[in-house]
DNA sequence: AGATTTACTGAAAACCGTCTAAAAATGTTT
DNA sequence: AAACATTTTTAGACGGTTTTCAGTAAATCT
């Protein structure tokens, strides 16, 4: 799920930056600090991104660029490097990098870098969400069951869209209000149970089969069997 | 299994919203007011997190940051100060702080970034557990056992996890209460007598082998064989 | 073997979570 | 401003879960 990234670097107060920073990212950080092993970390740990050094011990940032192409390394690769000629990063794009940032950089902007490419390669999450007879088109808010429209409040739509994004999936009630509130902490209230409710009998009116089901002690989970 | 945390910070209305903030989120806090203390405590707390102030009496939080890490410390650290400057966001990674933060800060953001650091270090746990011929998901809160799903409540389903996060391994009753009830010391009472027992019922319901055993004198084990 | 400790069993009691319906508060439209 | 829709709160009923209790069985020790 998290996005994987593999950083050759082998300054070790840059790549300790770049690491802390991606990590607070929220993405799964690998730095290594020399080509050869960045290689063969690339070939096991199948990293969604890749960021590499230009100058590396060993083994050049262009050349780990260029072998792991050869080799049907898929993901993008963001070159760093503190020449800014334009041979060098016609070099760097030519060897199939896709980006190319020179230093001294600021981490905003690498990480912008990253998000984009990664936006680009992992679609973002799909407009439509769809289980059982359930369909959710997030662009237009539209929720049909069995081919009938269903028309759902704001909150009723957010509760089933936070279902369906993870169908079967156990929700906790912190979970729920965290999410579709944006409550981080809340005093008892029944709230979720009655937005359960609305949804049930809205869903249930043309539906036989309950989707929605109660983990009793836990939350709410979506799932086609009792 | 909580986290603990260090803080060290001398401005006593900063420490008391730290400490309260923190033990709020769950975690198990410790608070000293300056560097000399906040060595000692380190040492022999062996917190899993620490949050130091850059500017302490006696020992800055840097020479701290740098002396806890000649000598072995490898929890996150967190740095805040009043200063924003580049040179002292480098001197502080370079005395090997792993954030900082600075002054004045969101709670909010302060414990987003502790809950970040302590992910990373602390891999969530993985969310199949599985043993002999037993299963369990943690995001379905589902159980089955040979192929038929065995319908549990939390508490018993709060017990099989437990055993089943380490298989073969003794929990003691201790252990037990503190894990799946929370109680820290509990007068004579045999609830885990009572859902032992409902788990071995729906359980061996299906399923020839007992795989819940007493170690008398000491708890429960999860294991295939007598 | 008998005494003593420890665990198991079955059922009742206490407790708590969820459902339900309706009213109150809030926000939106006409 | 009135009418309407949505969101949130309140309160009681219901039922499952959790816990306690008392009696029985099994293991350990003398």
């Amino acid at each position: 799920m998290t996005a994987h990234i593999l950083v050759v670097e082998d300054d070790p107060k840059l790549a300790h930056f770049i690491e802390s920073d991606l990590t607070l990212d929220g993405y799964c950080v690998t730095v290594v600090d020399n080509g050869l092993d960045g290689l063969s970390a690339a070939r096991s740990a199948q990293p969604d991104l890749l960021i590499l050094d230009w100058m590396l011990p060993g083994m050049s940032g262009v050349d780990l660029c260029r072998r792991l192409r050869a080799t049907g390394m898929l993901s993008p690769i963001i070159m760093l490097t503190a020449k800014d000629e334009v041979s060098d990063r016609v070099v760097g794009l030519d060897a199939g990098a896709d980006d190319y940032l020179t230093k001294p950089f600021s981490m905003e902007e690498l990480l912008a870098r990253v998000r984009a490419h990664l936006r680009r390669v992992n679609p973002e999450e799909p407009n439509i969400l769809e289980f059982d007879a359930l369909t959710l088109n997030r662009l237009t808010r539209e929720v049909y069951l069995a081919d009938r429209r269903v028309s759902l409040t704001v909150k009723e739509f957010d509760l089933i869209e936070l279902l369906l994004s993870h169908p079967k999936q156990v929700f906790t009630r912190d979970q729920i209000l965290e999410k579709v509130w944006g409550y981080d902490f809340m005093g008892e209230s029944n709230i979720i149970e009655v937005y359960v409710r609305a949804l049930r009998i809205k869903l249930e009116a043309h539906y036989p089969l309950r989707l929605i089901h109660t983990i009793r002690g836990v939350g709410y989970v979506l799932r086609d069997y009792a």
